[in-house]
DNA sequence: AGCTCTTCCTGAAAGC
DNA sequence: TGCTTTCAGGAAGAGC
């Protein structure tokens, strides 16, 4: 599942070959996922590739307006999101065509920049240098750029910590697999209301979380299904797991085995030795035993 | 405000 | 063996 740690190898992938080039053409199979399949193909033939940045989970492609149509038009950017299962690889035009894909872009290279996505829960869309504000004021701080004191400020909520990872309006790019990880590191319990994390357990998360993204992101992101970066080469961080998929294998610190309970709709994988569950219950009365 | 459930989709795995 | 059912999961929306 591409968390950030796979989108920035999927980014800096593209932004060692993309920049500069040309599309001149488009092909689109399925497009239930594209926002306004219409709006791609009047833009893209034509567009130069100016930058490739990552924005959480989302690949951004800035455009120059090709000069005979839109002239006066301001830029435009290609969001990408690879859901699931969504593959963006740049290759030859007569490489195998792998199933379920359902977009081509033909480039001035004589390559193709071909996305592929067998679910479709990955989303594309094009916005201008107008709308890209809008659209990046509804997502949170990048975790590895956001201080330690915007970072308690956001977690001063009444959720759980597992969900508050998840949700991209808190920080953009969590997902399960990272979320789980690093509460894992800092010996926290997914269950945990982020407001009642005490100072000290702040910052072992903070530093967790910018370690685990970091090492991921060296090691070219986890694969465990589906991810490949833009080369087609899958990622190595799955080796490094210490939490996330090991239901019933021994905590690599404890022994103790790791569990999998279900968190805001998610599987979550902890150590129940080293993460504590919080005390008594968080919401309703408590029980009292009989006395 | 925040939790749970549902929906989208497909392939893998479990069930019979 | 082979067909059928279940399940996972990012994100958004509904309902509580």
């Amino acid at each position: 599942m591409p968390e950030l740690p796979e989108v920035e190898t999927v980014v800096r992938g593209l932004r060692a070959v993309l920049p500069g080039r040309t599309i001149t053409g488009l092909r689109l199979g399925k497009t239930d996922f594209i926002a306004d399949p219409p709006r791609l193909e009047a833009a893209l033939p034509g567009a130069t590739i100016q930058e490739v940045r990552r924005f959480g989970k989302f690949i951004g492609l800035r455009l120059a307006a090709s000069h005979r149509a839109n002239g006066n038009r301001s830029a435009n950017w290609l969001l990408v999101h690879l859901g699931m299962t969504g593959q963006f690889i740049v290759c030859r035009p007569d490489s195998p065509l792998r199933p379920h894909t359902h977009v081509w872009l033909a480039l001035d290279d004589a390559r193709e920049l071909r996305y592929t996505d067998i679910r479709r829960f990955g989303k594309m869309r094009l916005v201008d240098a107008v709308e890209l504000p809008s659209f990046l004021a509804r997502l949170g701080s990048e975790p590895l750029e956001v201080p330690f004191e915007d970072f308690c400020t956001a977690l001063a909520r009444r959720a759980m910590i597992k969900a508050l990872f998840l949700d991209q309006h808190v920080f953009r790019g969590l997902g399960n697999i990272y979320t789980d990880e690093s509460l894992w590191r800092a010996r926290i319990h997914p269950r945990r209301l982020g407001a009642r994390l005490n100072p000290s357990e702040r910052r072992a998360l903070y530093a967790a979380l910018r370690r685990v993204l970091s090492d991921a992101i060296r090691l070219r992101g986890s694969s465990i299904s589906d991810f490949v970066d833009s080369a087609g080469s899958p990622g190595d961080y799955q080796r490094r797991h210490r939490a996330y998929g090991r239901e019933g294998e021994p905590c690599f610190r404890c022994r103790a085995k790791i569990r999998r309970i279900v968190v805001a709709g998610r599987s979550s994988y902890f150590c129940p030795r080293c993460q504590l569950a919080p005390k008594g219950r968080s919401r309703r009365t408590p029980r009292r035993h009989s006395g």
